[in-house]
RNA sequence: GGAGAGGUGGCCGAGUGGCCGAAGGCAACGGUUUGCUAAACCGUCGUAGGGACAAAAUCUCUACCGAGGGUUCAAAUCCCUCCCUCUCCGCCA
């Protein structure tokens, strides 16, 4: 969210920055409901001064045991009109909150302008695409015939959109997270691994920006005022909610395998099989705090080291800039990383690594005191950084498209036998 | 779930209606002293939003003592609701 003096003294800079990503941004109410509450804050202010005056007269007139009672009178009638102003007041901020925090980011410069998908920029390819002498099988089929995946069980205990993993497949999964979460908390990549809540408040949801606009896509309790997180990244950027950090523990890193639940409205008839787009799959996230002069840097540091883990398993990908027609709510820059699913000849999303700069952290408010330097300590809001490393469902998928072998078994990569006793292969049990 | 005790600045802790944005201590920062360290002494030491100044320094106003309401001319202090923490009992992985 913007600032509210921000907001006001750059509504029109603002506008045409967000260009088509600001459409339906009510930009005549704001400026309205901007000019009121300005207007209405100094008059309580104004007030407020009137009435602690009077009171100190008054405290002053009946220590010198003199009447007081006019005085008395006269700040009545001030506090009245205080209340009054004071609704006045709380109803416009209400309102010009309401709808500045519907507000998404503003992209970076270096972000290609697009209208959708079709104008993101592709960086960088790494990897082999795999050749196969019959034509590759789907996940689902490949998993389904080992014997690893069970689609209808899922469907029949839960629904649509869910998953069964067992015996190998179970345990691939697993083997991925802890590989994911070991190679993030080393030295080089530096992480501090973190188990969060999965059920966050309305303020938490708010922090990141999935709350207010986007209550439609999460999960919620019917009677307590929980919501089930989309991503780790929710908990974990609201660690620091309402903190002001020393800056010298910046850059903070972290990581955190969560599962994650996504209501996926709006996105009936895609990808309905497999398990490409579930209501709950698992991730392991990647979350960086860090200074505003370094975040750009450390944008690239993250997308690196969400690569690394495609590197280690040997599975080919790209990485893409979002344009800005394809950006989420809350980004400034995004790289997704795709990665190659043989059965559909195209690559897919397996991470997506984003900059939000100080966007969440005024909403959630995340500040830091620069140290070193001038002696003038003034607090400024940290950027927040966040990346998939990687969505484990996923990468589970991409390991069976691509490393299916004619006999119908599957090769596990070899960083990922030590996690799965030694296994080199999964085959029909 | 039952009973009780609490939530005050980076931390500890005083403050039960008015010169209280809040004593005192610790930590931190600057300085004096010092062969070095330590100690001692002096000073600084919350966040945010307005206003004054061309701007900075600075001055000034407003808000904030878990959150939100209420009482009152005036609330950290009294009342209500909620949240959180702690102790005991019960239950439980």
């Amino acid at each position: 969210m913007y600032d509210l003096k921000y907001l006001r003294e750059n509504l029109d800079h603002i506008r045409t920055s967000l260009g088509r990503r600001g459409n339906d941004v009510p930009w005549a109410d704001i400026q309205t409901l901007s000019e009121e509450r300005r207007a209405v804050t100094t008059q309580v202010e104004q007030l407020r001064y009137e009435l602690n005056k009077g009171s100190e007269e008054i405290a002053r007139l009946r220590r010198a045991k003199a009447p007081a009672e006019e005085v008395m009178m006269a700040m009545k009638q001030v506090g009245d009109r205080i209340k009054v102003a004071e609704g006045t007041l709380r109803k416009v901020e209400d309102a010009l909150t309401d709808v500045a925090l519907r507000i998404p980011n503003l992209p970076h410069g270096s972000v290609p302008v697009g209208a959708d998908a079709s104008d993101n920029i592709e960086v960088r390819r790494w990897g082999t695409i795999p050749t196969f002498s019959s034509p590759p099988k789907p996940h689902w089929e490949v998993g389904e015939n080992l014997g690893i995946l069970d689609f209808d069980r899922a469907a029949k205990i839960a629904g649509a959109r869910f998953s069964v993993m067992t015996g190998a497949g179970a345990r691939l999964e697993r083997a991925l997270i802890n590989y994911m979460l070991d190679l993030h908390t080393t030295q080089q990549h530096g992480y501090r691994e973190v188990v969060p809540p999965l059920l966050v408040n309305r303020q938490t949801m708010t922090g990141t920006g999935q709350l207010p606009k986007f209550e439609e896509d999460l999960f919620r309790l019917r009677d307590e005022e929980y919501f089930l997180i989309p991503t780790a990244e929710v908990p974990v950027t609201n660690l620091h909610r309402e903190e002001i950090l020393s800056g010298d523990c910046l850059p903070l890193r972290y990581t955190a395998y969560t599962p994650c639940f996504r209501r996926e409205a709006g996105s009936y008839g895609k990808d309905t099989r497999g398990l490409i787009r579930l209501h709950q799959f698992n991730k392991v996230e990647l979350v960086v705090f860090t200074t505003p002069d370094g975040s750009y840097e450390e944008l690239e540091r993250l997308t690196g080291h969400a690569e690394s883990v495609l590197q280690g398993l040997n599975l080919p990908y790209r990485v893409i800039t979002l344009c800005t027609g394809d950006m989420g709510f809350s980004a400034a820059k995004t790289y997704d990383l795709e990665v190659w699913l043989p059965s559909q000849q195209q690559y897919r999303e397996i991470s997506s690594c984003s900059n939000f700069e100080s966007f969440q952290a005024r909403r959630a408010g995340i500040k830091y005191r620069p140290i070193g330097g001038k002696k003038e300590a003034k607090t400024d809001f940290v950027h927040t950084l966040n990346g998939s490393g990687l969505a484990v469902g996923r990468t589970l998928v991409a390991i069976l498209e691509n490393f299916q072998q004619p006999d119908g078994s599957v090769e596990i990569p070899s960083v990922l036998r030590p996690y799965m006793g030694g296994l080199e292969r999964i085959q029909k049990e």
